[in-house]
DNA sequence: ACAGTTTCCCGTAAATGC
DNA sequence: TGCATTTACGGGAAACTG
């Protein structure tokens, strides 16, 4: 329903008025796209029966922040719809809650935008969603008021992964509950810190973290700086030198995880962060037809590739192919990629180069469960019809090897 | 900018003042999406330089049609911009124009929904849009107006092969201006009438008109009455018997020519409608190789198949491959698959059983110059990386065939 | 001219209504 | 419940805007 996950919890903080007790829950930044719709759970966590239905919450955007942190320039924002709930108690009946769905928020005409050289992205701008309400209790007219965490506004999906960028960095920064003028003057972090948070992501999308080996590959890719600390614009924005954006690489490549690789990434099938040096001295004293999984460097929307290595007449030969971007998976998954891979030479020879997941696990007891065909039915077929697939070829563009072992791998074996 | 073709030329038609000389133009009607945009062009024919932008023209939606046809259930739209604009010279200066543009309709509430069985779908609700002005002359007051031809409002673009077979319905069926209620009752159409537009439909996507044979076999599918009429709910909504919505199996193939087979249907090299009968017969005789071009009967969406013949030991057998879908031939064009299709038979043999394109020509003869590379430079390359490509591949059912003509067709020859 | 940002819209999936 | 129709929204591209 809503863009990113659902902001569940947050707290209705009594201001001003100790006799209510509250307190703090879980509350998380997220990233809302204007037009669309996005819900927001909200809870009351005194449950006075004598207010059920009485308390009548308003959501209101960026309130009282012009005069709060003096952040001009940001973009101004309006519910679209009335945002008006009232306070009704839960399912196990131990406090008041309501939610919010049907949020919809447009940017409102008026914009001062300062044209000095300073201003931020827009997925730099932070925003907070403030719930209020009013009651009378024990003769006082009591206002109390709830605010989420900053908000990154975007208005389309492309923005997303700056946006995210935003997220995380506010939330290993800092602990302040409203600073929204952050990236005025972002602070830079550890690497202890940013690796940490790289780690979750990895963890969220494909319930593995990343391991000590590609980390510190990745930590080439990020300090740029001596003493070890990443900057803001060098994160998010491309470094000095590198003409990559080392963010979106990976943003790119969580997002390929997620949508094509989680099964085989939580399994730790794939060495994934491994530099083109380090796969040749890997690969180097292995037997011909070991290969590993690894992410195209170069590709800014999420690739990856396989290398194997081949050992003929005393030479040793590491070949890549060329990275499979999300498009190619979405015709057919890795491992089928990886089980019908055919390469040819001189002489009408095929066969299949991959034969071992480094260091040495035969590539069908690795692979094997994911084969398409093993957990699902065979192909639906249409009566009449030769069944066909696509497979990927590649033309070796060296003099033919002899096949390894001095046996043929038969390319007639019938998909199991 | 519009859902399908914008809607040129339409005429301010002159009522009740002969003083203005009017010109009937092209009109036609029109498939509209609710919540888009679309572009209207208005002429007024006769250039008056004392009207220039004294003439404030609105457009209305369904304007009178209450009163007019009595066609009640119909949807009720609205434009949600202020639809009015002045008429100015156009840039060759023989009349007055205005182009309306960001014209958005959105259905109003209320809706008065006849419960009877005889309701029409969406798709065959007939509206108008009627531009109308008022202005003086010659001392009178003068009200004229003009309106479109009858458009269809949807609100998905899957409606739209529904409305379009609306639209063609009507144009044949009726030279009546505005006869909104036709689908209430509506006419049969006689093959010669509708094979005509569906031709026309295949000039339109793909610059070719259908040939006697296709059409012959096309008569099969869409005449069910023995006195040769086409009834319209036979047409649009699958007849009594057939389980297949013949029109909207049509509008899938003709989808496909538009984005995947353009050049192909063009030069002729798509036999495209043939029955498998037919296709037996046709082939049974010819040389080992020889292979033809077909659409899918069944699949609703567009897919096209080859056959071809092989003969082994005094025995013959026609094959069909499983029909290339739209999200198929976004891979890899379809001469590419023809070029790169590979059969494997027990014992490791690989070959491309397509030869030559029905009835003696041979394959690269026809297909050569559709070939990736053979017009586009070759794939851009990655440093470091082998390149692949896809291939669909069969695994023969049948013993392995003797290699035709005694000779092996080499599979690591070059792309072009 | 250009880059950042938004709008537009297809196509598919989900929700809605009858 | 099932089907017809609408809404929702990701994704890519065009349009916008300073």
């Amino acid at each position: 329903q809503s863009l990113m996950t659902k902001l569940l919890s947050s707290a209705l903080v009594v201001e001003k008025q100790p006799v209510m007790a509250s307190m703090p829950s879980i509350q998380q930044p997220l990233v809302l796209k204007t037009k669309a719709n996005f819900t927001v759970g909200l809870r009351f966590l005194v449950n006075l029966e004598k207010f059920r239905c009485l308390l009548k919450v308003k959501a209101v955007f960026d309130k009282d922040v012009a005069e709060k942190t003096k952040t001009n320039g940001f973009r101004h924002f309006d519910f679209t719809k009335e945002p008006s709930k009232v306070l009704d108690v839960n399912v196990t009946g131990d406090c008041l809650v309501a939610e919010f769905t049907d949020l919809v928020n447009q940017e409102s005409k008026k914009r001062v935008r300062k044209s000095d050289e300073s201003a931020l992205t827009v997925t730099e701008e932070l925003h907070v969603i403030t719930f209020v309400t009013c009651f009378q209790h024990a003769g006082l007219d009591c206002h109390i008021q709830a605010s989420t965490l900053p908000v990154v506004v975007i208005s389309a999906t492309g923005q997303l992964p700056s946006a995210w960028a935003s997220v995380m960095w506010y939330n290993v920064s800092t602990s302040e509950p409203m600073n929204l003028s952050l990236f005025s003057d972002p602070p830079r972090l550890s690497w202890p810190e940013l690796s940490q948070v790289l780690s979750w992501q990895f963890l969220s999308v494909g319930k593995r973290r990343l391991d000590d080996n590609q980390l510190s590959m990745l930590r080439e890719k990020f300090v740029e700086d001596p003493d070890g600390f990443v900057h803001w614009n060098s994160f998010s924005k491309g470094g000095c030198q590198k003409n990559v954006n080392v963010w979106l690489w990976l943003s790119g490549i969580l997002d390929l995880i997620k949508k094509h690789l989680a099964d085989l990434w939580r399994d730790g099938l794939i060495m994934g962060f491994v530099s083109r040096e380090k796969i040749k001295e890997l690969l180097w004293e292995k037997k011909t037809g070991t290969f590993l999984l690894r992410f195209s460097e170069t590709n800014q929307d999420g690739a990856i590739s396989y290398s194997w290595v081949e050992h003929h007449n005393g030479e040793t030969q590491v070949h890549s192919i060329e990275p499979y971007t999300k498009s190619d998976l979405e015709k057919s998954p890795l491992p089928d990629e990886i089980y019908d891979f055919t390469s040819r030479v001189h002489g009408n020879v095929t066969r299949n180069p991959l034969l071992y997941l480094y260091p040495d696990v035969d590539k069908d007891v690795a692979f094997g469960r994911y084969y398409y065909g093993s957990d699902k039915q065979t192909l639906p077929r249409v009566w009449g019809y030769l069944p066909r697939r696509p497979i990927n070829v590649t033309d070796m563009p060296t003099p033919p090897p002899s096949p390894p072992h001095g046996q043929q791998v038969p390319l007639d074996a019938q998909h199991p």
